[in-house]
DNA sequence: TTAATAATGATAATCGTTACTGTTATTATA
DNA sequence: TATAATAACAGTAACGATTATCATTATTAA
């Protein structure tokens, strides 16, 4: 189903998630909505979180664990701390040639690429 | 736990996983397994490729659903069909100064990376 | 050959996510 | 601005993937 309505859920959800660059989960985000919108379905989180990555609003990154959305919706690469399991952008430029280039490779049609780094963050070494 | 003793479980899932190349997920391989060991557990499956990744024999890939496991462990790049969310290896040349290059973008240390592109296969097409 | 214990099979439990259902809020129209 | 249609909601049950538990079996070193 499309989005036609307005909800201030949705609001809130788009707000929180744009205001923080942590790239939370689904259920950080209820958590931290929660306290001012005391009943809050966590269902309504996953619901809008889906609409609007499939929209194209924001993205949802899926690292292995609970899969992480990001209010950026341009396309930037990341890096996944192994020991914390926290995730990081990385402003290294984006390669955009690399999905004509990967043409060649691929039986098929690309659409859109992702890069991550995985490492260790500064504050776990 | 670390990898002390042999088991023929354990050669199964490795064979399994080495002959073929459609980066199967943990209940692939244990479907596949279990015609010839009709007592083989799920569980098993699970732990051993659990371990076989974290000792870089093989590798565990995560693109949302369930994880996929690929018997070449060395790094090369993956595309997702966005129709049948199957994953086919991407022959493009390994980027080897990428995570050197990603370096001043980060705070932390770079130990590998990850490219995945997203389309659809021709397949699907 | 025995003793120590890694690895197993079976199953229960957990986690992240989705589906269902009756109620509420939004929106278009009279 | 009342009414009707229905998107979106809260609450909760169900689901799929994965992990944990535990008693038994297989491997290995002495």
């Amino acid at each position: 189903m499309a989005i036609t309505k307005h909800s201030k859920q949705r609001d809130a959800i788009i707000n929180e998630l744009c205001q923080r660059h942590d790239h939370p989960t689904a259920e950080e985000i209820y958590l931290s909505l929660k306290i001012n919108m005391p009943n809050l379905s966590l269902g309504t989180v996953y619901r809008n979180l889906n609409m609007l990555s499939e929209d194209g609003t924001i993205q949802k990154i899926s690292v292995g664990g609970a899969d992480h959305f990001d209010g950026n919706a341009k396309n930037h690469y990341h890096m996944l701390c192994s020991e914390c399991k926290r995730l990081y952008d990385v402003a290294y430029p984006v390669l955009e040639d690399i999905e004509k280039k990967a043409h060649d490779f691929v039986d098929g049609r690309i659409t859109s690429h992702t890069i991550t780094f995985i490492g260790v963050c500064n504050s776990c070494l």
